[in-house]
DNA sequence: TCTGGGGTCCTGAGCCGG
DNA sequence: TCTGCCGGCTCAGGACCC
């Protein structure tokens, strides 16, 4: 996490836990826990050889970034979101890896069941952080949330092998800078009574939602750290900012945030896309590529039981300008080959043309499959529905590959020139 | 340096119906 | 019948997060 990087020292020595030793965390309940480095630290616990050398996962094309660097990397000055190219100039001899997917998605459920085994109060944030609401397991463990704290970074390395750190404090929001401020394999526990000492010298940019854009916004205005944002009326930032910005900025740098765990959350959008190597003017292929997205997301949505209304593409253009545009369905849907027709139809008739960078297909508006308004019985697509049910069971069984709409099957483009799908 | 891929949320404009 | 207002919905774009 690069934010904690620009965060005075002196907060973090004096709310670093040391040797088994931190302030009073009396009232704090929420634990944010956070995976060092997570797909490095992964890759090396499956390569132990990489320990002492700079390791980088990302992409490994010529239009990659990193997803994640080791320690070692970043001495160099590699981050995550940092073109791979960018990368390699900086350290040329460390070892980059494509990232797995599949092994990290195993690492994670295994850390996620430590977590649970503590508390079923868990909200994952992504495959590598979590927070935790400990508030009911004190008695149970008979630890303070420190000692659980501490409890969680020992069994999550001695049961997966990779360390972690971990943010205690009274609310979400501390508790994640927190566990920023003290990696790597740290932990650090921000006294309820002490919230605002540690919160005001930071950075705006510390705040929750506070990116590039809107860091450089405030400090127009002459923000620079959270206690400014805290000292400025109410109504002169919702005027400047707007209302729903100010209030969110507002109430966090008051440390003002009683968002509880939410263990349960459900999607609200499932999406694909997919940056070339080569920028793509040739709209054949670029229906060719909206199939392969239509598929991977409308799969995505069948494998979890979901159904979606709007279909929305996305395209960028060389110039790095991006436009989406996006289309409501009567009745919500599942079936590739709807998903694919509005996509194709989204393309031709609103994209003009020029040399594509990226392209992807979204599905919002999502409802699960027994929920959702039912395709009338005798539409065309209840024919491709069972089709496609079937082909995601021959996937299951027989791999990715075993059943694919025959225009992908080859890289000819006249073929996905013509291609219009009919029910068999 | 030259910018991935998965998402969420917010804002503002335009349209429509009450 | 016309007009203004308001709320809800859709759509597009932008910012942000990991």
């Amino acid at each position: 996490m690069g934010r904690s990087a620009n965060l005075p020292r002196g907060l973090v020595d004096r709310f670093r836990a040391r040797d088994g030793v931190w302030p009073d965390d009396t009232g704090c309940r929420m634990l944010h826990v956070d995976m060092d480095a997570f797909y490095a630290s992964v890759e090396i616990r499956e390569r132990p050889e990489l320990e002492s050398v700079p390791v980088v996962v990302g992409g490994v094309g010529g239009r990659g970034v990193v997803s994640s660097a080791n320690y070692l990397a970043r001495e160099y000055g590699v981050r995550s979101a940092m073109p791979t190219a960018h990368a390699r100039r900086l350290a040329p001899h460390a070892v980059y890896l494509p990232p797995q997917f599949d092994l990290y998605q195993e690492v994670s459920r295994g850390v996620m069941a430590i977590f649970r085994d503590i508390t079923p109060l868990v909200e994952p944030l992504s495959l590598d952080e979590a927070f935790l609401d400990v508030g009911g397991a004190l008695r149970r463990l008979g630890l303070t949330p420190g000692g659980i704290g501490e409890l969680i970074r020992s069994r999550v390395l001695a049961d997966q092998g990779v360390s972690c750190s971990v943010g205690v404090a009274s609310t979400k929001f501390l508790a994640k800078l927190a566990s920023g401020m003290c990696k790597p394999d740290g932990m650090m526990v921000v006294p309820a009574a002490a919230s605002l000492e540690f919160l005001h010298p930071l950075p705006v940019s510390a705040l929750w939602g506070v990116g590039a854009k809107t860091a450089a916004r405030l400090e127009a205005l002459g923000l620079e750290t959270v206690a400014d944002v805290a000292a400025m009326p109410l109504p002169r930032l919702r005027r400047k900012i707007g209302v729903a910005l100010a209030e969110h900025l507002y109430a966090l740098a008051s440390g003002v945030d009683d968002r509880a765990v939410v263990p349960e959350s459900r999607e609200k959008s499932i999406g694909a896309e997919e940056t070339f190597e080569v920028d793509v003017a040739d709209r054949a292929l670029l229906r060719r590529e909206l199939l392969r997205l239509s598929e991977r997301s409308a799969g995505s949505l069948r494998a979890k039981g979901l159904h979606g209304r709007t279909v929305s593409i996305k395209v960028r253009f060389s110039d790095f300008t991006t436009i989406t545009r996006s289309r409501t369905l009567p009745v919500s849907t599942d079936v590739t080959q709807e998903v694919y027709r509005v996509a194709a139809e989204l393309l031709d008739t609103q994209v003009p043309p020029g040399d594509v960078r990226l392209i992807g297909v979204r599905i919002e508006g999502l409802d699960n499959a027994d929920s959702a308004q039912q395709l009338i019985f005798d539409a065309p697509e209840r024919g491709w529905r069972e089709a496609e049910q079937a082909a995601d069971q021959a996937r299951s069984r027989f791999g990715s590959l075993a059943v694919r709409p025959a225009s992908l099957l080859r890289d000819s483009p006249e073929r996905t020139a013509d291609f219009e799908p009919k029910p068999e």
